[in-house]
DNA sequence: ACCTAATCGAGACGGTACGTCACGTCTTCGT
DNA sequence: ACGAAGACGTGACGTACCGTCTCGATTAGGT
């Protein structure tokens, strides 16, 4: 018997995963059109053939129903690959990113959930995980180059990565340069150089 | 008179820019309000002392309005300094930028103009403007080092400035870390390193 | 064995009759405050600790709930008295009546019958019995006034029955004029002449 | 010059009486069908091709939309014919009444007006506006009466008046009895016999 | 002493109406 | 003829109840 058990852990119906899951699937194919209006209560219930109260029930804002819809689809694969040296692993890694946001889709997303977060703490959050993933990421990635000798000893690890994604996001956010295959060669270039 | 009080004296007819000058103080002073919700058409016509309808008649949308609120804002120096060394006006130049962020209402509006700019194309063009502006400088100040060798000849000079830049918008948006003196100073030695 | 019945009698728990006079009890609580929003179903049922779905389960709709916990209080004494003379008699028949209405809850409830008896044919059968016996009553009173000579041999003493209770619906619902004693004597006294 | 009158008496665009009346046309036309829960303000802002909003600016509740609409109709004929003698205007008053209730239509939102005047203030003041002035016509036949000697000097009218529309409010509500020409008749017959 | 089945409190489900807020458009009147 | 005031139609928001549908627990026969 266990002291620090409810008596009663619950009662009554319960929360039905299959509209959780269908409030989140929705959310995200909403999520996904251009259009950043077409996320509204209404749309997300309708699509997810739920009622609107059923939303309103377990997310307190919208925004958190956007976090969430998200953060589920942040485990999507970081492109992590052992390629042989430290400087090919890197570009293929830059590469990689940079391609990822070919996807129209999914570039809309990322400017989306950057710009929900400014607004939004639960979207800010998820923002806050999901790049925290990535950065440890790629800060794994420089600490093995860094190990083998190809990066410094004095490097600044985390300024690195930072100077990586900072490129990314600006240019996503503010769009006066391209995130193409040649650009993340020159990103690499510059990083390896830098820390050396 | 007093420009910067909220409540414009009514004027009959023929003062425009009376009006004109009124909506757009409005408008930034509520951008720098930390709750960004707060900037509505009401909010800025009642503090403008203004019909919704004179608005509506200058600019198409509200993202406009702000766009040219901060346009207006936007000639704020950029921190330009000639000390001798290309190290130290490079840090310089970055621990200035940084510093910028460190007044609140000034990070706000930054951030919220990312935000809008996702969303407005007229707020866009103004963050494409702003930040041209302060990548050029930047550039010049890299250029000059690469001139005098500091530099070496084969470095991306965009690609710094970006990763310069790239550093404060992503930790201004992501806030993962600080923009403070120190995080200057290490990001203007890795960009040093990098370029040589 | 039984073999007239050819199902079994019952089998499972037995309906809590516990809960039946809970629900019962709270819906007559709350149909006496004067705020006739207050019986909603959530709020009978956390007033009776008890489920929604056993109030659902026993009672088609909330009006069927409303009627039955008017009906077991409709019991309520019909004011017979038999002091010597008709008019003493009708006069406090009727003052008797009017006081009842004195009682805020009481006023309240009824109110609410006839109002919800309009929508709902559950309180509407209620209704109808509930007066039914009061008029029962009266007539019965002026019945033994005919029968000794105080009322003509033609006076309808039906309309005289819906008269009386009349200006006490009347007065109740629309508000315009009291229900006192004063009224209730001259009522008495308009209905004796009247029936002469 | 009018001291009291303010200096600005309005601006900006006037109150659409269209708007206005299409919106009580509406509401009147829905409280017409038997169904009291076909008058949403959905309902009655699509019919009256109108928005919520409109609805809302003006009036504080539906109750209160749903009192002005059936006000605007209760200007209909108050029956009062002058035949000569007291007894028949008396008869045809009530005749005329009782029939006017045969209309399905007008007895059924009569029933809802009572009801909804039950909770809801505006529609109480609406009650006892529309039930005035009926109450008034008929004190003043009454009263004629009592002047030409058909009915006794101490006859209280105001009670005569109650006793009467008591028997038809009261009929209409509980349902127990007709409202026909007899029942009118037999009315008639009393009062007169009540107030001599 | 089980087994079976109906009821219990609890509470989540898909809906519908509510009343509020902001939008962008359209009158109206005063200057 | 411009500008403030403000009403207009629209549509998303978040809340309150509705009546239904699970849950695990409880309770009463029948075996």
């Amino acid at each position: 018997m266990d002291a620090t058990s409810p008596r009663r852990p619950h009662t009554g119906r319960r929360r039905s995963d299959a509209a959780r899951e269908a409030i989140l699937d929705a959310t995200f194919r909403l999520l996904s059109s251009p259009a950043s209006d077409a996320v509204t209560i209404d749309a997300i219930a309708s699509a997810a053939g739920v009622g609107r109260q059923t939303i309103y029930r377990w997310w307190p804002t919208k925004g958190a129903v956007v976090a969430d819809a998200l953060a589920r689809h942040a485990r999507a694969v970081v492109p992590e690959r052992h390629t042989g040296t430290f400087t090919t692993d890197l570009q293929a890694f830059l590469i990689d990113s940079f391609a990822g946001l070919q996807d129209p889709a999914f570039a809309s997303r990322l400017r989306q959930i950057v710009s929900a977060a400014q607004q939004d703490e639960h979207v800010a959050r998820v923002l806050t995980d999901f790049t925290a993933v990535r950065r440890a990421a790629l800060r794994a990635l420089l600490q093995r180059g860094q190990d083998a000798g190809d990066l410094g000893p004095d490097a600044d690890l985390d300024m690195l990565v930072d100077m990586a994604y900072g490129v990314l996001y600006y240019r996503l956010l503010v769009g006066h340069a391209a995130l193409d295959e040649s650009a993340a060669r020159s990103l690499a270039t510059e990083l390896a150089r830098s820390g050396r």
